[in-house]
RNA sequence: GGGGUUAUGGUGUAGCCUGGUUAACACGUCGCCCUGUCAAGGCGAAGAUCGCGGGUUCGAAUCCCGUUGACCCCGCCA
């Protein structure tokens, strides 16, 4: 891994960090610094692990010393000072787990920074505590190897990501925090403003329409390591405040983005030390669903739905009869070596479609030979053996079916693979399985209203080939949308965003709003697009997402100082909290609870 | 808004289903011993009214109701 050029972190207090020393300094005075991790006392000889965020490194203070005294007294996670010499450890002590394992200081001088209460949990990474408690004592936490290497790695990766855009020609802008409240899309955060009584900033969901008005600046090439905030309810991987690698460029089509975007990753990944794919594959939104009832597949598993729809077209079988009848469809998935699924397995996969919304779940085991099933005897022969064809299915496998409409089958089976992946474990075919998701829907209709909102973002526009069906068929239009996937996890979306006036006011008809209202709605942007806009486009990317990932934990909170639990609070700060009755009459707010 | 899991010394857990002695174990803490450990070791000690409130019962960590926090999921999140 890539060192900084500022290699020395030598200060008043230490020549040395505690992960530097190593055979080469034997013989030298050096001092150090750092947090007493373990200490060891043998009546005699005194052992004390002394911690930064380098390394530990041994000091040791002998029998015959003054300051045994003083180590005696020492406890856990005291501040110290440290000066004395470094030596090769006698005999056969070296410890080879350890980065300065082959040497020892011997302490000549300790000073007492600061000292420590006894911790209220272990910092030992073997050590158990559930997150409330660390959380609770985040700067505790961060102690921990395993925090501070994530929080450490956070930073080199975003110097990473400033680096290659710089060197790409962009801008990196900081867009307000202070904002306007829009009613579309999450609930915003909202801020009082004290100057102007009964008025609200919101905190920014995305720099989303400021960078697009910087294009329309002519700025050409805009970034910004982002923050942006919801309002929504929590889940592992949401928090109401996330970073987002936010760009956006002017006179370039998707593949020029695809193209920056990829070479980011590369430039990211190599950094960690691992080879991704040059181009990342693309797949139109409508195959990712066929394929993998996923519009975010992961991708490190090759293993697809099988459209089966042919083989039951004459089947008896009331499940199946029924779905193709009403126009819906009989598709199929093999879980391989699915077959040591227990009666109980197959209830939570079945439990797993059904969530996704299928009604049911036909599954099949394939064992020497034959088909074995509860719904065997509504397939016939024939089918059972076209069924075995299709899915090239072999003794140990399971075969999954679900027969519903195409939109209830996709997601329901896409479940399932989900599923197979996580209790089957199949073999990855690779590591990092990165994938474009292009051409999502640019609208849906909203039944109740009869009007369509966008998919993901007001301003995409419509594939060039696509502009004609918005007066014909505008459900059906596709967008130049498309999502950044990695290993099944949605790292960010991005668009070419309309820079036609009559396209966007279109699209604004078909969400219901006239001129005026999109105007009011959507401000700034609506205006500026009558002074000249450059055809433009842009991603954002959930960073913290993406840090997770590469962290391999399943939580963004690992990867975040100091996040908030899954209710909004901040247990180290206690934020939110309520204000003073002077702060509240300032702001003219009266509450009403 | 809904569903699920969970809360027991400083920390992490067991005990709860099937109510009944001084609530068990590991780590940590404290004391003593120990000259080569490195998650040191040995001996000993202290430390918990079992999240909170109510109920059932002769008796509640255990059963019931409510409530709060944390975590997971659905809705939601352009």
């Amino acid at each position: 891994m890539n060192e900084n050029k500022y290699e020395s972190r030598a200060t008043s207090l230490r020549t040395h960090t505690c992960g530097e020393l190593s055979a080469a300094n034997a013989g030298q005075k050096v001092s150090l610094a750092g947090w007493v991790f373990t200490k060891r006392n043998h009546g005699g000889v005194f052992f004390i692990n002394l911690r930064d965020l380098y390394g530990v490194t041994q000091i040791v203070v002998n029998p015959d010393s003054p300051l045994f005294k003083v180590a005696e007294e020492l406890k856990s996670e005291y501040v110290l000072h440290v000066e004395g010499t470094v030596r090769p450890r006698p005999g056969t002590n070296a410890n080879k787990n350890m980065k300065t394992g082959e040497i020892e200081v011997v302490a000549e001088k300790i000073e007492v920074l600061s000292q420590s209460h006894p911790l209220p949990f272990d910092l030992k990474e073997y050590a158990g505590v559930t997150e409330e408690t660390r959380l609770k004592y985040r700067y505790l936490d961060l102690r921990r190897e395993n925090m501070a290497k994530n929080l450490v790695l956070r930073s080199k990766v975003s110097q990473v990501v400033r680096n290659y855009l710089y060197d790409n020609g962009f801008n990196e802008i900081e867009t307000p925090m202070l904002t306007r409240s829009t009613p579309e899309g999450a609930r915003d955060f909202v801020v009082p403003c004290r100057s102007n009584p009964g008025t609200f900033y919101a905190l920014p969901q995305s720099p989303q329409q400021f960078k697009q008005v910087l294009m329309m600046s002519g700025m050409d090439r805009y970034f910004q390591l982002a923050r942006a905030f919801r309002d929504e309810e929590l889940r592992a991987d949401r928090q109401p405040e996330h970073t987002q690698i936010d760009m956006e460029m002017s006179f370039v089509d998707e593949q020029d983005i695809a193209r920056i975007v990829e070479g980011l990753m590369h430039n990211i990944f190599g950094f960690l030390g691992d080879k991704i794919d040059d181009r990342f594959p693309e797949m139109e939104f409508d195959d990712a669903m066929l394929k993998y009832g996923s519009d975010k597949p992961d991708l490190r598993y090759t293993f697809e739905i099988k459209e089966c729809s042919d083989i039951f077209k004459n089947s008896q079988f009331k499940v199946f009869a029924g779905a193709l009848a009403e126009g819906g469809v009989v598709r199929a998935i093999k879980g391989e070596g699915g077959a040591k699924f227990s009666r109980k397995d197959m209830d939570n996969v079945t439990a797993a479609a059904k969530k996704a919304g299928a009604k049911g779940l036909v599954w099949l085991r394939y064992k020497d030979g034959k088909w074995e099933s509860p719904t065997l005897k509504f397939i016939t022969e024939e089918e059972q053996k076209a069924l075995a064809e299709r899915m090239e299915v072999k003794d140990g496998d399971a075969v999954f079916i679900a027969a519903d409409k195409a939109a209830v089958a996709a997601p329901s089976l896409g479940a399932v693979r989900t599923f197979i992946i996580k209790t089957l474990k199949p073999q990855p075919v690779k590591k990092w399985a990165f994938l474009w998701v292009r051409h999502f829907p640019l609208l849906e209709l909203v039944p109740e209203t009869g009007k369509y909102t966008f998919t993901h973002n007001p301003f995409t526009a419509p594939l060039p080939e696509e502009i004609s069906k918005l007066d014909t068929d505008p459900a059906n239009v596709k967008s130049c949308q498309f999502d950044l996937v990695l290993n099944g996890t949605e790292l960010g979306s991005g668009s070419v965003r309309n820079h036609r006036r009559d396209i966007q006011e279109k699209v604004f008809e078909h969400m219901g709003y006239g001129k005026e209202e999109a105007r009011r709605r959507f401000g700034m942007i609506v205006t500026a697009m009558d002074y000249g806009c450059p055809p433009h486009g842009g991603i954002g990317l959930g960073f913290d997402r993406l840090m997770a990932i590469i962290c391999g934990t399943d939580s963004i909170r690992d990867v975040i100082a100091f996040p908030k639990t899954t209710s909004g609070s901040c247990l180290v700060s206690e934020a939110p909290s309520e204000l003073d009755e002077s702060q509240l009459k300032e702001l003219k707010i009266k509450l009403d609870m």
